[in-house]
DNA sequence: ATGAAAGGTTCAGGTTGTCAAATATTCAGG
DNA sequence: CCTGAATATTTGACAACCTGAACCTTTCAT
């Protein structure tokens, strides 16, 4: 991971930073609301989130989400209490619990993927082929971070 | 704040919002880091980084931050025991508490800020001529909204 | 077989957040 | 001047999130 010289502190990059974090503030609290909308927390709906690709162990879940195993567990637990999500034991590893979405978590899920597609306020100001570039911008910066 | 059939439900707009998505949970987990670096829980440093222009009445902190003004209380609470704040009654109203970052306040989260700055990886994937392209869409993207 | 290592859970403790009720201050009318 | 409505903040109860340490079970290497 080359970590070094590549940005300079100048003001171009400050503005750049203050607008994300403009923008990250304004994401963060419109995923909040759509998941609350749905009686979920966000955290929740992240777990929930993160299993539309499959089940996956605990140990994943907390990587991915980067916290500690234990939070899983409490976040699962209350998924699970729900009926959004169940948990079972690898057959090839009965050390691990393998976390699924149920159909009503995956239809939860869905449905707030689709709510924040409509919702997200800041992307109406562009257009079409802006919104081309500013993918072409973020795929790059994504590709190069650790997301 | 026309709000109608601006954003068409197309894969494009699918892309960005889950690009963005990605930015979001790297930018956040890079911003709780670097304050927990200086023992800073990051509310503690959202708060801190809005008095950075002066003192400000609890309930307008809150209304920036989208929450409950009980919840400010204990957040600066705790920033007044820890000496990064002063609370003091605005004489013009007494009923408000005017909240003043310290001149440690200020120091912590000047230093913050300059970390963003550096340590911001995403960024270093774009030139500057590119970078300047992202501004002026944020900038577009974020007037139109609520930020 | 034994012991180290790994995946989860449990427990204690702190922070964030909401909501309802209480306090203090301001302000408009009578 | 006095009363009552409205505003700013705090308090208390409660739930969720999150960490760190201790613990149990299962796996795996020796």
């Amino acid at each position: 991971m080359p970590n070094d010289e590549l940005i300079p502190e100048d003001a171009l990059t400050r503005e750049v930073v203050d607008l994300m974090a403009g923008l990250v503030a304004i994401f963060h609290r419109e995923y909040e609301e759509a998941a609350a909308a749905r009686s979920l927390t966000g955290a929740q709906a992240k777990v929930l989130a993160l299993l539309r690709r499959g089940p996956m162990p605990m140990r994943h879940i907390a990587q991915t989400l980067s916290c500690e195993p234990s939070n899983i567990t409490g976040i699962v637990d209350r998924l699970e209490a729900r009926g959004f999500v169940t948990r079972e034991s690898d057959p090839q590893d009965r050390r691990v619990k393998l976390v699924a979405a149920t159909e009503q978590g995956q239809a939860a899920s869905a449905e707030l993927r689709e709510s924040l597609n409509f919702a997200r306020e800041p992307l109406a100001a562009l257009g079409p082929e802006e919104r081309g570039v500013l993918r072409d911008l973020l795929h790059r910066m994504l590709v190069g971070a650790g997301g």
